[in-house]
RNA sequence: GCGGGGGUAACCAAGCGGCCAAAGGUGCAGGACUUAAGAUCCUGUUGCGCAGGCAUUCGUGGGUUCAAAUCCCAUCCCCCGCACCA
């Protein structure tokens, strides 16, 4: 150890003799049943490890050793993901040059750019982002088991994923379908986030699309409310549109222009027959479909034919627009549809009862906001107040038959579902906001992939086993249990394959590549195998191996026989995994709760029994720099590496863990990380100091208060570290284990104690081991000790906990305090300062007063009776009442810890005071007395009769 | 729209019914040390107060309670996710 500290040369010689020692390679101990299987997302290979990355790992990496060091085998391994297309098209931009990709990765990334010259196809940035993630993952400490590395485009790792997906195709978890896309016609391909230029916040939303009949024609009309069928008074169709008559499958349909182009992206069969004009249908009657009545068909402006089928149906008594497009026509003349009766007659149908508004809700809001007709701008926001409210307390009446009494917020899957199987609906998917635009400048519309491999988690019976699986298992924070819950009742089918992209091909339709969320969700068991990967090639890998291996299913013989493989190393990779499995702990980013994680439940039921099933998984926040949101791709970006390098790997461990907590994000500031390196700095004097001082080689004789104050902290900072780490709150811990337990130190230290320690120390560095463990190895080879990580972690010796001398210090502290303040406030320097401890008979009080409370019977009758039957007090009856009341107000507010402390400890002020005095009298530059209110001896003004427990009186002068 | 998370002193951030004028850190101010700077340590950092005190504060407005930053109701504002993309 030497006298300054340089963590570069610390930590390279601590993670030299780790992996010489290979002390983080894990291995089943058949003595040993506590294992601990702890594992963190690989992460994906299109760039350098960054702040974020370095945080969750960091947040597992600690939690491993702590298990570690409570005497856990744990197992702690890593690979990495390189399957779909970012990497791909990442080798496309840089063999092309691409002017902001070289920046980008040149500049953020920090990538030489000769080196970047190299890498140029998706093999070489796999092979090279993996060979860099490794070594930044040394270079900070990290406790991984490194033989079990393993990359997801590996030979051996596809035959992994076949086996699982023939698994799950033979469990029908895996099925074709339909399933609506962004779709960009131009491209000719779905259209992701980040190729969109416009429109971005567009969700596809799904209308249901009602069949109103005009002969052989079909008007279907676009809605999101479909029980208002019950109330369509007319159909609406703006004359100005265009209106064409098409071919849907066997039926024919009438819709405006542009909803034509929509439906030809459909999985429907779309032909154009014609153009249809509105003077053909205005004026008409259609048939209602579900209440088989007869309506008119009526000319409004607010139609717009860019929305839905570009015919509306008019439900005047529940949707603004119809109500004021029906009144606007009131006196108009329409004679020329052939139209001849008063329509601003015709009755409104009320089918929804909600409790703000009367039988004719779109009415009260149009007359409430004072709405002009159908183009006045206030229209819109009738119908957001009259949509809301009828949506959220709404509920249907008489008019909706067998549907009376549901409520409007559940109805609408329901009718939906009802009415297509009666062939009288069907769903028309459109943009929340319009227009979406493509990068390429096309307008996206939506598209049915058709024929398309689907993950169906929407299937109930799946669902209810990851229910099931949630229920079982620990979610770190708790409150993010229920985000977990809404999340998988959320989730719909997953399509599982696509066309591009590195990954691994579907086993029974080899033109599609499983999608690379799909391929991540169940490799925990693969690190089991990947340390044996030596042993076989990838054609050996039959879906017998894994058979035998992950499920137990079939015998060692026959998988030998199939597979080439030794018999022995069959069983043992199953041994291996039986003793490994379950998952103990996955720690992960937010961002990965509504995909990966869910898809990592949903995979573990489907494959594995309930007792392989995994038991807890932690979520951590994002990363910012200096406020700033992190980004791979624009900036700005810090790497682990380029952290490790200027900080060294415990000040940046040390720093990131105990900038924020749990969910929060945190944010990494550099002049905050420069304070950790202060801090760290002090550390490693300090236990250079204690450990070179020579006068404290002695340490034995009689401990102090102040000893033993120091040694009761520090079990309170085991105890609130241990707690905290337990809860996974790794901030909390490291301001306990670090911060906290530094100031203890430095007012010890400050208070003249030094009996205390070197053992302090010895606990210190334990208590630090999971957080800084290079340091921490450096400290504890100087006092003897070999690999900190190996070590138990500190437990709290309650019987150093010592309710005496903590408060015996809380008083020094107290005191001091309140000398300085009265110094300060009368502005002199002073000369003589005497305390006065309380009187005896005040103590006894107190005394009286708590147990009193305790058992809930303390108010001043009580009290005083209490007190004037006994003779030892009774004699300061003048001074008591007054002293009871402030007692009782006291007691009010006090914390039943200090309480007991107050009554069972029995310890003595003056003594305290008297271990305190020559500190106190430094501390203020003055000499100081201490005297008992019993008997004050020299008090010019009185002060002693103010004294109270817990509370000397002061004199100065 | 749906779902989740937040609003605490100059800033970051703990606390989530009473030792709370509110941990810890940063910043700022003063002091000690030093030839000086830096580092380190101490003190202060809502207002008032020449004796350890008082008053007012935890987005805003109500309420419950002996007691509220903490519980309830209402309200305003901010952040994140909503899918075929890792």
């Amino acid at each position: 150890m030497k006298e300054r500290y340089d963590p570069h040369e610390i930590e390279e010689k601590w993670q030299r003799k780790w992996a010489e020692a290979k002390i983080y390679e894990s291995d089943p101990d058949q003595d040993n049943e506590k294992k601990f299987f702890i594992t963190i997302p690989y992460p994906y290979l299109n760039g350098n490890l960054h702040a974020g990355h370095t945080r969750t790992f960091t947040i597992g990496d600690v939690i491993a050793r702590y298990k570690r060091m409570l005497g856990y085998n744990v197992l702690f391994p890593m690979g990495f993901h390189a399957t779909g297309t970012p990497i791909v098209g990442l080798a496309e931009q840089i063999q092309k040059k691409d002017p902001e990709t070289i920046r980008v990765y040149n500049k953020l990334h920090e990538i030489p750019l000769d080196v970047l010259d190299t890498i140029q196809t998706p093999e070489q940035i796999v092979e090279y982002f993996s060979r860099e993630a490794e070594a930044a993952m040394k270079s900070i400490g990290f406790s991984i088991d490194w033989r079990r590395k393993f990359t997801t485009t590996d030979p051996h790792y596809q035959k992994f994923i076949t086996w699982q997906f023939n698994l799950l195709h033979s469990k029908n978890k895996v099925v074709k379908g339909a399933h609506p896309v962004r779709w960009c016609p131009n491209d000719e391909n779905p259209v992701e986030d980040h190729d969109i230029l416009r429109g971005e916040d567009a969700t596809i939303i799904d209308y249901t699309l009602i069949k109103f009949k005009l002969d052989n024609d079909i008007l279907p009309c676009a809605t999101l409310r479909p029980e208002t069928v019950f109330g369509v008074t007319n159909l609406w169709v703006n004359p100005e549109n265009h209106h064409v008559r098409i071919k849907v499958n066997d039926e024919t349909w009438i819709v405006s222009k542009e909803a034509y182009l929509k439906l030809k992206f459909t999985d429907k069969n779309v032909e154009l027959e014609g153009d249809v004009s509105a003077e053909e249908l205005i004026g008409k009657k259609v048939k209602n479909p579900v209440t088989a009545s007869y309506v008119l068909i009526l000319p409004a402006s607010f139609v717009s034919p860019g929305n839905g089928s570009g015919i509306v149906m008019s439900v005047p008594a529940h949707a603004p627009y119809d109500y004021l497009a029906l009144r606007d026509l009131k006196g108009k003349e329409l004679a020329k549809y052939g139209i001849t009766e008063d329509v601003s007659s015709i009755p409104l149908i009320s089918l929804i009862k909600v409790p703000e508004y009367g039988k004719y809700p779109a009415v009260d809001a149009v007359n409430e906001l004072k709405v002009k007709d159908q183009n006045d701008p206030k229209a819109e926001e009738a119908t957001k107040f009259v949509y809301r409210r009828e949506f959220h307390g709404g509920v249907l009446t008489e008019t909706t038959g067998k549907y009376a009494g549901m409520a409007v917020s559940k109805i609408k899957d329901v009718l939906t579902h009802d009415l297509i199987s009666l062939g009288i609906a069907d769903v028309f998917y459109e943009f929340s906001e319009q227009p979406v635009i493509c990068r390429c400048g096309a307008t996206c519309v939506i598209k049915m992939v058709k024929d398309q491999w689907f993950l169906n988690y929407s299937e109930p019976s799946w669902k209810e086993q990851v229910y099931k699986c949630l229920a079982g298992m620990q979610i770190i924070p708790p409150e993010l249990r229920v985000d977990f819950e809404n999340k998988v009742d959320w989730l719909k089918d997953k399509a599982c394959a696509r066309r591009k992209g590195l990954g691994t091909r579907l086993p029974w339709d080899k033109e599609w590549m499983i999608e690379s969320l799909g391929d991540s969700t169940i490799y925990m068991s693969y690190y089991i195998i990947a340390k044996y990967l030596d042993k076989f090639k990838p054609e050996q890998l039959k879906d017998e191996f894994f058979n035998y291996c992950l499920l137990g299913e079939g015998t060692p013989e026959n998988a030998a026989a199939k597979t080439g493989i030794d018999i022995g190393v069959l069983k043992g990779i199953r041994n291996d995994f039986m003793y490994w499995y379950p998952v103990d702990l996955r720690t992960s980013g937010k961002d990965l709760i509504p995909n990966h994680l869910l898809f990592f439940l949903f995979h573990h039921v489907a494959i594995f029994p309930d007792t392989l099933w995994p038991r807890a998984i932690a979520i951590n926040g994002f990363v910012s720099l200096e406020g700033e949101k992190m980004s791979k791709s624009k900036g700005p970006l810090l790497t682990l590496k380029s952290a490790v390098k200027e900080f060294g790997a415990d000040i940046t461990r040390l720093y990131i863990l105990s900038t924020a907590e749990h969910v929060q994000d945190a944010d990494w500031r550099a002049a905050d990380v420069e304070s950790t390196r202060k801090q760290i700095e002090r550390f490693y004097k300090t236990a250079f100091d204690i450990i070179h001082d020579k006068n404290n080689v002695e340490e034995a004789g009689e401990l102090k208060f102040i000893d033993k104050w120091m040694l009761s902290k520090l079990q309170y900072r085991i105890q609130e570290t241990t707690d905290a780490l337990n809860k996974m709150q790794t901030r909390r811990a490291v301001q306990n284990a670090f911060y906290l337990l530094m100031n203890d130190m430095k007012w010890y230290e400050r208070r003249g104690g030094s009996a205390a320690r070197k053992k302090v120390l010895g606990t210190w560095i334990r208590l630090m081991a999971p957080f800084t463990p290079h340091i921490c190895d450096e400290i504890e080879e100087e006092l003897g000790g070999k690999f900190i990580s190996l070590a138990n972690y500190p437990e709290a010796d309650p019987s150093l906990i010592d309710k005496g001398a903590e408060l015996a210090e809380e008083i020094t502290g107290n005191t001091l305090r309140d000398i300085e303040e009265i110094i300060r406030l009368i502005k002199i320097k002073p000369k003589r300062i005497v305390l006065y401890t309380a009187a005896s008979w005040k103590k006894t009080v107190l005394k009286k007063a708590i147990l009193m409370k305790k058992e809930n019977a303390l108010d001043m009758k009580n009290l005083m009776n209490a007190l004037m039957s006994d003779p030892t007090i009774r004699a300061y009856a003048k001074e008591i009442p007054k002293f009871a009341q402030k007692v009782i107000t006291d007691i009010q507010g006090m914390d039943a810890e200090l309480m007991s402390s107050l009554i069972d400890v029995d310890f003595d002020e003056i003594s305290a005071l008297n271990e305190a005095r020559e500190f106190l009298g430094r501390a203020v530059e003055c000499p100081i007395e201490i005297s008992s209110a019993d008997a004050p001896g020299y008090d010019p003004q009185g002060k002693s009769r103010q004294a109270n427990p817990m509370r000397p009186a002061i004199y100065i002068e």
